[in-house]
DNA sequence: AGGAAGTTCAAACGATCGTTTGAGCATACG
DNA sequence: CGTATGCTCAAACGATCGTTTGAACTTCCT
């Protein structure tokens, strides 16, 4: 289970698999570091603590999973063309990408388990660092959803992103049949998941 | 903390409480039996383990809210006229009337959390005991639906109760606004669930 | 009243947890 | 060459976990 990358990389890296499979509590830092060839005590040292690890874990990825959305969004941002299925694009697609990695599906297990934990620190520390994204999807959303008013707006985003966490949280379990490409796959998910997600928002 | 109801009940109600704050492995049977006011040996007195305690606050809950679910199906399914808008109150309602007593919003908490944990032991149980009562959910969406093939409704269920499930872990949070009586708030929520899931199914 | 069955209690069990320690190893710089 | 600096290691720390034990206490039946 060891072999590559440095041992932070290496740490990271059982980090994310098991904290899919087990959860934070459930899964130990000795059966991380021994997943991960490293000894017991590289993650206090490296990370300073198991809590800080948690959240190197969530920045790790949330980090490029953001820079992505937030640059696909800037693309069709306030134009006038502008679809409802461009900005769910722009939101669904890097996570999308993100599954299809070595255990970037896993991540997504993580971070629904994130959501459906109610922990205090860890959503006030995803509320810090990243809330900044969703209020930039929530504005582009209202700009074209003129129609509804705050609060019904939000009641569907919300239900919207919920369904799609849950969805994208499974995508490690989904076989693909074997007749069509990883690229026609993820792109009939993606159809799948917008248009979905269209219909949620957008219905009368 | 103690005060009422027998040494079982008051463990399961604090239980319920718990789980909900910190998570199955999260809750200690310490912090859990001294806040239902009992010894800490009572819990594996009555339950036998910590884990069929987990499974004694589940099936408390589910075999109320599954009957529920079950009965008011019944008077809807197969029937000519049924649209669906009746399946989906016969799913809704009843979760949503548990989410507005006691300690029930809490349990809905806690099955979100079963939901996002991947836990085989859990799902599993979950699937035996109460897999019918989706499956017949699913067979009546089915006749309603007929012009989807199945994988695309199986999608489309999976989104939609994801959403829902996501949703109803959160009921616990919303405050009402003082204006409004109980019974109308709970039946605006229903109308955005129901309305909302109706786009997610039946969407061209 | 007296014994049987059911329940509660304080105390302890071994296991495992996150964290700390201090010695040992490596690499690089003067 | 010597000595810093950064990192790894085995070992131990105290705390907390789920579970077990055996005695004490209740309740109820004959």
């Amino acid at each position: 289970m060891n072999s590559s990358g440095s041992t932070k990389e290496r740490i990271l890296g059982a980090a994310e698999v098991l904290f899919a499979q087990r959860g934070f509590d459930g899964a130990s830092l000795r059966q991380l570091t021994a997943a991960a060839g490293v000894n017991l005590a590289a993650v206090n040292y490296h990370f300073g603590s198991k809590e800080k690890l948690v959240e190197e874990v969530f920045r790790r990825r949330l980090d490029a999973l953001n820079a992505s959305r937030l640059k696909a969004l800037a693309k069709v941002s306030g134009a006038a063309g502008t679809t409802l299925e461009d900005v769910l694009e722009a939101y669904i697609r890097p996570a999308l990408e993100l599954s299809h990695d070595d255990n970037g599906s896993l991540f997504m297990r993580v971070l629904a388990r994130a959501f459906a934990e109610h922990d205090d620190t860890l959503r006030q520390f995803l509320s810090e660092n990243y809330g900044h994204v969703m209020r930039q999807f929530t504005a582009e959303f209202a700009r074209l959803l003129p129609q509804l008013d705050k609060p019904e707006l939000y009641w569907r985003i919300d239900l919207v992103t919920g369904a799609l966490t849950h969805a994208m949280s499974g995508f490690g379990m989904i076989q693909r049949k074997s007749e069509v490409s990883e690229q026609v796959h993820r792109e009939q998910i993606a159809q799948h998941l917008i248009r979905f997600a269209v219909a949620g928002l957008s219905h009368p």
